[in-house]
DNA sequence: CAATTAATCGACAAAGTGTCAATTAGATAA
DNA sequence: TTATCTAATTGACACTTTGTCGATTAATTG
């Protein structure tokens, strides 16, 4: 599913394209007119040269589409609950969810606009509100309220947060969520 | 606030800014390839010459600013508590809020994708949110979950119950929501 | 060092942008 | 109905952006 795969990479290759999507995020972090956000523009950032850009990339959407799967990559495996052991996983899984995000605030500020990265976030919630639920065995009570419910409020609540820069701690959020299933 | 005030406009001024709307939103709906949306597609689409567009507006920005613009002030009267009487004014703004935005579905799901727009909706929410908890008084209780992650999960909410094509009615969506809280 | 391949450069056609003056056609009031 | 406004159309313009080339320079690896 990723790049990266054993195979040696050439350096110079690993350089190019991380010096593109540190364009890319500087550029959108700082509100960059998004009508002038060309090829150009982020070549320009990246101190590299235009046809460059080419060479490793389709356009500026196939760009971002590479940052988000590499983001999420990473986050999946920052929650994947066999990496915890003892306690509640779905809150464990919750809090290191909420923690890697609060690690890359600006990063994901930038991407939870986009369609696609919200979708994919949405499923890694899911997952851990099945999780969770499951281990407090709410099913026995009828699941009042679905796992959908649930996941797109914590969603909501996550890019607000997010948005607000981050004004409440990981686990303090964590807490008030779970307050409120 | 709006446009429109009492001053008698020209009947073709009014068919063409509402030919080039109802353009935007049908290629929108349809998924059409974002990078391939300009003013051209559009003008074609509305059936009107590309110059007429720039007439009406600076770009397409301007157009979907123009459209949400309008979208809220109609959404803002439907939800107006003025208009509502006895019984939970809080609740019933949420139930005309969801109903509005189910009558709808296709031009919501859309603007929700617009971060100006979320913003606006997210207010709207907090307004009603902030109505709904005064009546109950939850104040007396401490506030235990601020009425900004209650506007932000409704948000979440909301946004996947469009996306996934509205699976439940307005009335029994408002009634999750509140059971949340 | 030599072989390989990434990055640069200048150039190109194609498409999109925003604006314009001149013209056509529709709305309105006398 | 006719005369007057003014919206919409049209073709054209300079300019920017895109995506792709072949030729060249520079860095990596054995």
């Amino acid at each position: 599913m990723s790049t990266n795969n054993q195979i040696k990479v050439d350096p110079r290759i690993k350089r190019t394209k991380r010096m593109f999507k540190e364009a890319l995020i500087s550029l959108l972090e700082e509100n960059y007119d998004r009508s002038k956000l060309t090829v150009q523009s982020i070549a320009d950032r990246a101190e590299l040269n235009r046809a460059t850009f080419y060479l490793h990339y389709r356009d500026i959407e196939d760009l971002m589409e590479q940052m988000i799967n590499e983001v999420l990559d990473e986050m999946y495996q920052t929650i994947n609950p066999l990496s915890q052991d003892n306690l509640s996983l779905g809150k464990a899984s919750l809090i290191s969810f909420l923690e890697h995000i609060y690690q890359h605030a600006g990063l994901f500020n930038v991407m939870l606009e986009n369609k696609d990265f919200r979708k994919r976030v949405f499923s890694m919630l899911l997952e851990i509100v099945s999780l969770w639920r499951e281990e407090r065995k709410v099913k026995g009570r009828s699941f009042q309220v679905s796992n959908e419910i649930i996941a797109s409020s914590t969603l909501g609540i996550v890019t607000w947060w997010i948005q607000e820069g981050t004004p409440y701690s990981p686990s303090y959020l964590a807490n008030q969520i779970i307050k409120m299933v």
